[in-house]
RNA sequence: GCCGGUGUGUCGGAAUUGGCAGACGAGACGGACUCAAAAUCCGUUGUCCGCAAGGACGUGUGGGUUCGAGUCCCACCACCGGCACCA
């Protein structure tokens, strides 16, 4: 894979300021830092600028967000992750003259439309233009000085809004191309360098950074759009005017909407010659080397003479050394084996060196379930019919924590191979469901925490049928779920009385046969007609429940109806054994799948010689749903009086006559006018009287 | 700050399309069984008024649409999650 990636030249080597976790001793990818804490053991990162390897998925960064509108099988909440994630922003680059130098500054900015508004410029400290526009002013030592600074400086305090921010005078100014007007050239901690091209044309009347930082430094603000009530003079400003408005202070495009001067700045921009509409996204290239042994080792070898050779296929794969020793520098042992890192060039067979960096797990985790298609391809990870056959996977479950590190790094690999024509979809997973996390005491467990309950002390008091029944039943299945004892009990009581209400009738139907024909089932007593109704319901409920509905919980509390049900209908005195039978057994099979063991005990307990799970699941008659009778609420405004049976398909009329001919809505619109009537068939009446 | 999501009894949660809110489970209370306890079984259990029949109120708050709103619309509050100096 990776070899694939670097002969398409979406694999690059590259020097950068990385994200380094000094406890895991490895650097990291952006999505891998949360709030600036690693996102394995929450240690602080730092930066280090170390030469390591990248994915180019900023390559597929509009195709990762376009494809996500035709994701109907994915939650909101994910799809809206990524979005954000990717970042797209469109706007206008340009270059700017700088006054005494030959070389240009190019800037990004969304709001071509403030151009005249321009007072400084902002470059990030790391820019390279930052030494040669400095040398020789007055402000040059005051510059090296901040950028030594600054180099020292983590990025979460950079970032950080609320620390206050900080800059410098360069002693250079740029030319504004739209009104030749010299602007003085900053840099500040709050532009960064890798994002866009790591310098802004800043409007502190219109943006409220650039705004904050005007007002620290005594830099003048200049409105050019004109709000509804916002004022003209900057420096009555109390915070930048982001809104909408008319464009005011900007010569010939006096007057434009934002809007307009947007597409006309840009476009005399364009007419220029010195810039272009562009797009940015927040989305970085994703790092994958680590400093760890565990990883695929990156097949990659240093040669003195010919540079950076990628092992031939042949050769692979690298296997990872397993005769190592772990030093307590915690550096990567690979560093230290030499029948590992020696080797020869692929090349030109002179001596030369492996890279000792491993891949990123979340590489693996791209493409493992294309292998799972083909799991015993030997010359290929994966033969294309096979995943042709079965790819894309048709659900997928996992946690939300993936959401921008998994689930956006698989889609890339997916459109990555589907580009050379390994694969043919364009999604590796067509549903997702985002399953909750199970919570002790309001947290997650964890061994740190102290808070786990191992799950061989369940099994062992309860057995493995209630503790799953347990999980499922607390709360739908995307939602975390709180591990309650009594609740487990609950379950672990349900499949007790299950047991006993089974044991006891099971003498009654053990030899009773099931009529083949469901019309044989007609004439029924009113209750034994009341149970199949219920048996027939629950089937029906809970295959809806299960199918794409994944509402486990909701499906067992029918069963449990069903259990309560079936025991209410054994007090009857005449029983309908075939009616019982099919009851009992329904409501064992629905069970099969929460409580695997205890449902074939069951099923055997009532004379089955063969195995439960092996039964189709059961169909529902919809004869058995059709009633007679059906239980009416007569609501008067809206309020419900009172209830009457009637048959159903009962006409409309007829409905109407027989609410108002109720004794108790007599009386209560006897002194009122009715002023209409409105029938829900099978559901409901309501009279609105005055 | 921006973008999402959620808000229902004592608790976990139902209510799938605007149609009887609170299914199912837990907890609590009362009873049966027991010398007693546990387990089990039966009953009650949204709040308030009432001996009762019944009534009033009730899905975060305030308003709106509708014969009818947990469900739709507007504003606000709270909590959770994501992003956060991205120009």
């Amino acid at each position: 894979m990776f070899l694939k990636f670097y002969e398409h030249g979406l694999t690059y080597k590259k020097e950068a300021a990385v994200n380094w976790c000094p406890s895991c001793h490895t650097v990291l990818a952006n999505e891998q830092v949360v709030d600036g804490h690693c996102e394995r053991c929450e240690t602080m990162v730092e930066k280090k600028k170390l030469s390591q390897w990248f994915f180019k998925i900023t390559d597929y960064a509009q195709r990762l967000l376009d494809d996500l509108e035709n994701m109907p099988g994915w939650p909101d909440k994910v799809k809206i992750m990524q979005q954000n994630w990717i970042g797209r922003s469109e706007g206008c680059q340009f270059e700017l003259k700088i006054e005494g130098h030959d070389e240009v500054l190019t800037v990004f900015t969304t709001r071509p439309d403030t151009i005249f508004g321009v007072t400084y410029m902002v470059l990030a400290p790391e820019h390279p233009l930052v030494e040669t526009i400095s040398q020789g002013t007055a402000q040059e030592k005051a510059v090296q000085d901040f950028v030594h600074r600054m180099a020292f400086v983590s990025d979460v305090s950079r970032t950080s809004t609320e620390t206050k921010k900080e800059g410098v005078f360069t002693g250079a100014y740029a030319i504004n191309p739209m009104n030749d007007e010299r602007i003085p050239i900053w840099i500040a901690d709050y532009v960064l360098m890798d994002y866009g091209t790591g310098a802004i044309m800043a409007v502190p009347a219109h943006d409220q950074r650039d705004f904050e930082f005007a007002r620290q430094y005594q830099l003048p603000i200049r409105v050019v759009i004109k709000g509804e009530d916002t004022p003209e003079d900057g420096e009555l400003l109390t915070e930048a005017y982001e809104g909408d408005g008319v464009m005011i202070n900007s010569g010939r495009y006096n007057g434009l909407s934002v809007e307009e001067g947007k597409q006309q700045i840009s476009a005399a921009i364009k007419q220029m010659g010195i810039g272009e509409n562009t797009v940015n996204y927040r989305l970085r290239d994703w790092l994958i080397s680590r400093q760890r042994y565990w990883g695929a080792p990156i097949p990659i070898i240093y040669c003195d003479d010919c540079g950076i050779v990628p092992v031939p296929y042949d050769k692979l794969p690298v296997h990872l050394p397993e005769d190592i020793e772990f030093k307590p520098s915690r550096e990567s042992p690979l560093n230290y084996v030499k029948e590992f890192y020696e080797t020869s060039c692929p090349q030109c067979g002179k001596p030369a060196h492996r890279e000792t960096d491993t891949m990123d797990t979340f590489v693996c985790s791209s493409w493992y379930f294309a292998r799972y298609c083909s799991p015993h391809s030997s010359d290929l990870p994966f033969t294309r019919e096979a995943v042709d056959y079965w790819m894309p996977v048709d659900q997928y479950i996992g946690g939300v924590e993936h959401a921008i590190l998994h689930l956006m790094y698989s889609r890339f690999f997916v459109k990555f191979l589907k580009d050379i024509n390994m694969l043919s979809c364009d999604e590796p997973f067509t549903n997702l469901l985002t399953q909750g996390m199970v919570l002790k005491d309001g947290a997650k467990m964890s061994k740190s925490k102290g808070n786990t309950v191992s799950p061989e002390e369940i099994i062992e008091r309860y057995g493995a049928d209630t503790a799953r029944l347990f999980i499922l039943f607390a709360a739908p299945p995307e939602r975390d779920l709180e591990w309650n004892e009594q609740g487990v009990e609950g379950c672990f009581r349900f499949l007790n009385r299950i047991w006993k209400m089974v044991s006891t009738c099971a003498d009654l139907i053990v030899d009773v046969e099931l009529p083949a024909d469901p019309g044989a089932y007609k004439e029924l007593d009113p209750a034994a007609k009341k149970l199949r109704f219920k048996t027939h319901a629950t089937i029906k409920k809970v295959s809806e429940d299960l199918e794409g509905r994944f509402s486990f919980n909701t499906a067992i509390s029918f069963i449990m109806e069903l259990s309560n049900t079936i025991n209410a209908y054994l007090n009857e005195k005449e029983l309908d054994l075939p009616v019982l039978k099919e009851a009992v057994e329904t409501m064992i099979t629905l069970l099969n799948p929460f409580a695997p063991h205890i449902s074939e005990e069951l099923w055997a307990m009532i004379g089955h010689s063969d195995i439960l799970y092996h039964q189709p699941w059961p169909q529902w008659d919809e004869n058995a749903l059709v009633q007679d009778e059906i239980e009416m609420a007569v609501q008067i405004s809206g309020k419900v009086r009172d209830h009457m049976t009637i048959p159903v398909n009962t006409p409309k009329e007829e409905v109407e006559a027989l609410a108002l001919a109720l004794p108790r809505i007599q009386e209560l619109t006897k002194d009122k006018k009715i002023v209409k009537i409105i029938v829900v068939p099978d559901k409901l009446v309501n009279i609105v009287a005055k």
